[in-house]
DNA sequence: CGGCGATTTGAATTACATCAATCTAGGTGG
DNA sequence: CCACCTAGATTGATGTAATTCAAATCGCCG
């Protein structure tokens, strides 16, 4: 899981350490390395000129973000958490010299990140808050390989994070989760630690994202 | 413009031509090939169990689709209009004997996507609807370059394809490009006519999609 | 223990979705 | 060529869910 393209391990790389709160890059940075989690969160994030925040997308253990071709990123990178990164100059890239194996593993990562986006443009199709809420935790649970481990989920991110993907007001959100508590889809153990009820057992076992 | 990634040209490639509501390819598909818009515009959509459409993305001439590694399509592709695509079978990855250039074009390609995706995501960040409808109208225009053209956006799919784009109620999309009108930042000369107001000269020429 | 940011809660407002009906345009066939 | 038909688009009325502003509470860190 934390190594889902292994190809990718012939590359120049060295590890990082990012710090809580830290920029791995800032929006409209010259690109100059791609990066893969390997402990912690990294949100990639756009700020609007109207003080607007929208997090596109939070990197867990085993993502890869950041590869850009174009002159500037598109997007800023913060860490939600302290994390641990592997850092790939992407100078590779034009450097020439790399494997057939090696330059696949860049495509998957790139259309690694295309699913990522599409699954989140998919979440925000929901028009009801609750709706958002439960698709961000079924998600996080996927990936925290909870959905037989009696549905604990930690986020690690915080809920202004959450609202900023999710596009809710904040407030909005503190409320929804109230509301899923009272329907008994969820408890709040603690505010960083979730029990979902489980899912009722239709395609639990989904066939598409096995491989993932 | 249309030829934004010549490496791909050195790869097996041929012509096809999607009438008007044509699916390319449908959701849960195994990928076989992957393509290029020639013209036309070809949507990236996904339908929800509960019979809700979401587009994804609107693919234009010159835009690259469908670069899945996954087993299964994780979104359905349609011509939004009459299209001419040019199919590149996926086989070529796994054949090998690709040089650094073409697969260079392949990454390339699929980050292209990431781009998309990532203006998709930050223009739903927009709370109201009146802002959404003209985010997208001015990206329409900027992939029309009709920035300095007198401002004429022919937009080549339906009012309903919008709103499921933009994730607005088609209702609600209809009052707002009334009320836009009203406010006189766009005309509506025809249905697939309209004429965006010249915005503020404020970064006109923004240097970040100048090279695209 | 104190303080500041994060989160929650409350009240009022507003924008959007929904349901329903009307209107328009494009296409077909007589 | 025109009447008809249907899908797409608009308009209206209404309910509701989310935002906003404001204040209180919680929780972490020093």
């Amino acid at each position: 899981m934390t190594d889902r393209h292994p190809a990718l391990d012939e590359l120049r790389q060295w590890r990082v350490t990012i710090p809580k709160g830290r920029m791995v890059y800032d929006e409209s940075d010259t690109p100059k390395a791609f990066y893969r989690v390997e402990s912690g969160c990294v949100s990639l994030l756009v700020h609007s000129e109207d003080g607007h925040r929208q997090i596109l997308a939070f990197c867990l253990p085993g993502d890869t973000f950041g590869l850009d071709l174009a002159g500037a990123r598109a997007t800023a990178a913060e860490a939600t958490t302290a994390s641990v990164l592997t850092r790939f100059p992407l100078a590779v890239l034009t450097d020439g010299g790399l494997n057939a194996r090696t330059m696949t593993g860049l495509v998957a990562a790139a259309t690694d990140m295309n699913v990522s986006l599409s699954m989140h443009l998919r979440g925000l199709g929901h028009v009801l808050a609750e709706d958002r809420l439960m698709w961000f935790l079924d998600w996080l649970a996927d990936r925290q390989s909870v959905s037989r481990h009696g549905g604990l989920v930690q986020p690690p991110m915080s809920r202004r994070d959450i609202a900023d993907f999710l596009g809710l007001a904040q407030e909005t959100l503190s409320r929804t989760f109230a509301r899923l508590e009272v329907q008994g889809l969820l408890r709040v153990s603690d505010i960083r630690r979730l029990i979902l009820r489980p899912r009722r057992p239709t395609n639990s076992d989904n066939p598409f994202r096995q491989a993932a």
